[in-house]
DNA sequence: CAAACCCCGTACGTTTCCGTACGGAAATAA
DNA sequence: TTATTTCCGTACGGAAACGTACGGGGTTTG
């Protein structure tokens, strides 16, 4: 099926279908690929660099084919907590699916990469021409939405440990590799917590022999034992982005 | 406007326009309420009355006219915590308006009322049918997401007189009354928090001539008091449910 | 009208995490 | 190489909330 829709979109001007790497880009259907194909455009994602700014319009759809974005809450008052995360698997705009042009939330690369990104009018424009483009960006925004009312779970009832262990784990499935390149400040800042705090529980893994560390990075090497960590915090979100994914055809 | 499209759903058989108390289906357009309408049936929702249940089929949409549905995220583990509440401004089964038949989460009526609820299957071919009223309950879904979105970020960084206040501010928006018909025992469930430490602020409350209390009963008489509390965990999601309601017309 | 139940007030020791802060080691810039 | 910056290890007192538990006063039920 892959390859099949791969050589048909071969027979188009625009980026093959071949080397691309986000999933959703990978799963719709040729037509719906040869909608957006013109209006994508292959882009690094750099760490730190902002893809959304709170309150305002947003200008672009980024694919995300490596590296994780950070979608982070923000008050007022300057309180801030990171309440999704988007890889391979999904694609930052969300609100937009939604009718919605604008943006609530910070959003920037936090483990940078690479994707596709494309004019946020051409995307909404794509999705007023093909229902089943539609019905699919719906569920990826359907699955971020059950990813962030986990995380308010995992905010209120979760230790610090078990949400440490469910933001490797959600990384790493988002991840070509066991190497996570952050410094504990930027865990701290993703979990509402204390910097200090993130260096004495990444400590605990250590000496658990759940992970290695170096100064700006974590390396996973026992993920079981991770997941055991997290427990029931990690799971829920992800089954049930593969069933919609698979219902998606 | 209202009194136009009143008048003009009087001439069908189904419900008057004139006494929906729902804020979604008293702002949609007088041929979306048509398409509607005849699967509306009026109905009580009974304190504690169960209308989603984790990983089965939704099957009917809510559409709240007066009482406070309680939407719980659940963990194979039983820990639950409230993700979102829906009132008159709303409706259950948001899953169903992106495309998905199943509930991932708890909702119950936390606070009894009335509303008007139809099948799933009704409802999803009413969508089907009808761009504009698709739109509007996409609007309705990202106001609720963004309500999520920010419920995580109050269970991470607020306290927990901070979090109460905001909630009773979002159960007084969705209220006719100033009184609160709920024990301690619930509000701690839905904050995720013992049931003692609720006791515990809202006497504070009470002594800062913020509520008054009774059992089983609460009620606000300084409102402005009770949002200085809550700081900026409270308004936002509600200053953007607004928006998002004016843009839809 | 008594028994049972529910709800609230209160208490105490304990855990978790905070705020803050200081110094040293590693990386980067000059 | 040296200076500067960034990042990490560690520490300490304190705040917030927990788990648990007991008793008493309302409210419902038999």
């Amino acid at each position: 099926m892959t390859i099949e829709a791969g050589l048909k979109s071969m027979t188009d001007a625009m980026p093959s279908r071949t080397d691309v790497r986000n999933r959703l880009l990978n799963m719709m259907s040729g037509s719906d690929f040869a909608l957006l194909a013109p209006h994508l455009e292959m882009t690094a994602l750099k760490e730190r660099q902002v893809v959304e700014v709170p309150n305002r319009t947003i200008t672009h759809v980024y694919f995300v084919e490596t590296g994780v974005v950070s979608v982070v809450a923000v008050n007022v008052d300057d309180h801030r907590i990171e309440v999704g995360v988007i890889g391979k698997e999904g694609l930052t705009g969300v609100p937009l699916i939604l009718g919605d042009d604008r943006a609530q939330h910070s959003a920037y690369m936090q483990i940078g990469g690479i994707g596709r990104r494309m004019p946020a009018a051409a995307f909404i424009e794509a999705l007023g021409k093909s229902p089943s483009l539609r019905a699919l960006m719906m569920k990826s925004a359907q699955a971020f939405m059950i990813q962030t009312a986990h995380t308010a779970l995992a905010n209120g009832r979760a230790k610090l440990e078990e949400r440490l262990a469910r933001w490797l784990l959600m990384a790493h499935d988002r991840l070509d590799s066991d190497a996570v390149p952050l410094t504990h400040e930027f865990l701290a800042v993703m979990l509402g917590v204390r910097r200090a705090g993130i260096t004495v529980a990444l400590h605990s893994f250590e000496r658990r022999g759940l992970i290695t560390t170096r100064r700006g990075q974590l390396t996973l090497i026992n993920r079981a034992g991770i997941e055991q960590v997290a427990g029931s915090f990690y799971g829920m979100p992800e089954a049930e982005l593969k069933r919609l994914m698979s219902e998606a055809v």
